[in-house]
DNA sequence: CTGAAAGCGCTTACAG
DNA sequence: CTGAAAGCGCTTACAG
């Protein structure tokens, strides 16, 4: 069942049965509606790849992020997914870890599908390879639109949503250190943007207020409970405050200050990042900074919609982030 | 930059051009060497949409899952996302939520886009929401392959993979009984196909082993960490296990334990599922249920390429789960 | 408001 | 091994 059919049994041209597909304004409401009850009837539907092939798009974005495993990652696809769904695009994942290679694999593949645009979550993109690899989405963005989602970089049609990563953890390590904390350990990951913005906004506050920036206490490991847990014991730090690029490491260190039986809130503050389920299953529960997964996402999905509708947008978009304090950890 | 530009540069016909791009073998390596060239140099890509109008295909599935934002899900569409694309499938994304209409429109859609194939992941699209509500999933099976990842329905060209959620639990009680517990909780939340298959091991493994089914000891929750703790102590139930079909409630049930004073592991046992990180953020570190994502992921995808490529595969293939003792919960 | 016709860029059966 | 030609199923500028 074709559009040639569709046209005989109506008793109209192909080109007329076109336009009531695309509910063109130029077509009578009489003829739309014998047409529409032809394609009703035959349950008909347009071929996606004729169309795509005149129109040369068939409304998808990419979406790329480097593991959708991790549940700030799953979140922000989730929220894009039914956002851009709404406005009638559908969503091409991919997956692209955390390498050079698979970042720009992804981005070629989705190119190559002539996606409309491509949204890139988390922060991995803006550069934390090294210094020239944000070519491939220079390139990109000359084809189509692209969104980054906790991330920047400064380039024509590459649009930047993101959150206040600095500020929030400022606030939080000054906000620690009126409480008296001094010794103040940062646990972070990645080298990516955004982790980036937050060691400077932790070292910043550290020297705002006459505090020494230590090495030591600037803690790259591996985002995974049981592993900070470890990697802390094993070094055996002396410190009073934590906060973490995420919740995860965050949880392994309250556990670790549980290990030494030292007491969370009254020795130690230990705060995460990202909000998650993680911050509740631990005992006390964790205060951590909400990322505004959600907000971004409804940002991201407007910002392109009205790109691709030929509206200018501001390339750099940033919101606050959430302090979520929980009960029992106090400061 | 078309098929006809390479042709013309290339000096061969576009028939042969077509050839080299999809590597037929009659073509001779010394024309297949000049036609790369060409392509290589002017970086060409064929067009996608062209290439389906013609094949009827753009090598895509379709990946449908409630919501990836839940842990279980996301790490099955990741693994599922790599699996295929190392088949050459792209895919694409629908979170349909958990209603009736959401799983319709998710199909719909995907069927419109003309996906060679269908993975639906979590078991909430067998046959949840009531008697004849799979209807669709036949009439979707009768147009593509479609694979179900921890569910099952038999219907023809609906492939089942899933994991022996009844056998697991249903060991998993018995050990309980054997240790000597006797007043032992199901909690769930949802009547899904797996959820309702772990009910069955629960209340399989009371009646063979002599323990009454107490309707009281089967709550039906959000899973969701704080609910359930809240609800579990609304309730005041007097348990001395708990078994749960998601980690989230059975950490809930630990919190609750843990607020009433008791000690986990010599007064109660608790034990999850899913095996997610929330089992080693809570104190004591907790036993959970694997459910073999990766796996299953595996096993799917490599199932449908078969079936794709013509193959005949099992509609029905079953795995057992992986108990995951932690230290500190002992039976 | 409607139709005839060209065009989008591929694939592939057929002939050689 | 290679090419000419038809076909895939739409969209849209143009003419009326």
């Amino acid at each position: 069942m074709n559009i040639y059919d569709i046209a005989k049994l109506s008793g109209v041209s192909i080109a007329t049965v076109s336009r009531v597909i695309n509910n063109s304004p130029k077509v009578s409401e009489k003829t739309k509606k014998k047409v529409w009850d032809v394609m009703n009837e035959y349950d008909y539907t347009p071929n996606v790849f004729a169309r795509g092939l005149g129109l040369n798009s068939v409304k998808t974005v990419g979406l790329v992020c480097p593991d959708v495993s991790d549940r700030y990652m799953a979140s922000a696809i989730a929220y894009l997914e039914k956002n851009l769904r709404k406005y009638g695009y559908d969503s091409i994942l991919m997956c692209s870890g955390f390498d050079y290679e698979g970042k720009v694999e992804a981005v070629k593949i989705l190119l190559d599908r002539r996606i409309d645009a491509m949204i890139l979550v988390g922060s991995h993109y803006a550069g934390d390879c090294g210094q020239n690899d944000i070519q491939y989405l220079k390139d990109a963005a000359q084809k189509v639109p692209v969104v980054l989602m906790n991330g920047y970089i400064r380039v024509p049609g590459v649009y930047c949503i993101l959150t206040d990563n600095y500020k929030a953890v400022y606030d939080t390590v000054c906000n620690l250190i009126e409480a008296g904390r001094k010794k103040i350990v940062f646990l972070y990951d990645a080298n990516s943007y955004s982790t980036t913005k937050k060691l400077e906004g932790y070292q910043d506050a550290l020297i705002d207020n006459g505090l020494k920036v230590q090495e030591e206490y600037k803690v790259l490991m591996p985002n995974n409970v049981l592993k900070a847990r470890d990697l802390l014991a094993k070094k055996k730090l002396d410190f009073d405050a934590v906060i973490a690029s995420d919740d995860a490491m965050a949880v392994g260190a309250l556990k670790y200050v549980h290990q030494i039986n030292k007491s969370i809130s009254e020795d130690v503050n230990v705060v995460g990042f990202n909000n998650s389920e993680l911050c509740v299953c631990c005992y006390p529960e964790m205060s951590s900074i909400d990322s505004q997964e959600e907000e971004l996402s409804e940002i991201a999905v407007d910002s392109l919609i009205k790109v691709l509708a030929g509206k200018s947008v501001r390339q750099k978009m940033e919101i606050p982030c959430k302090f979520i304090k929980r009960n029992t950890t106090q400061f």
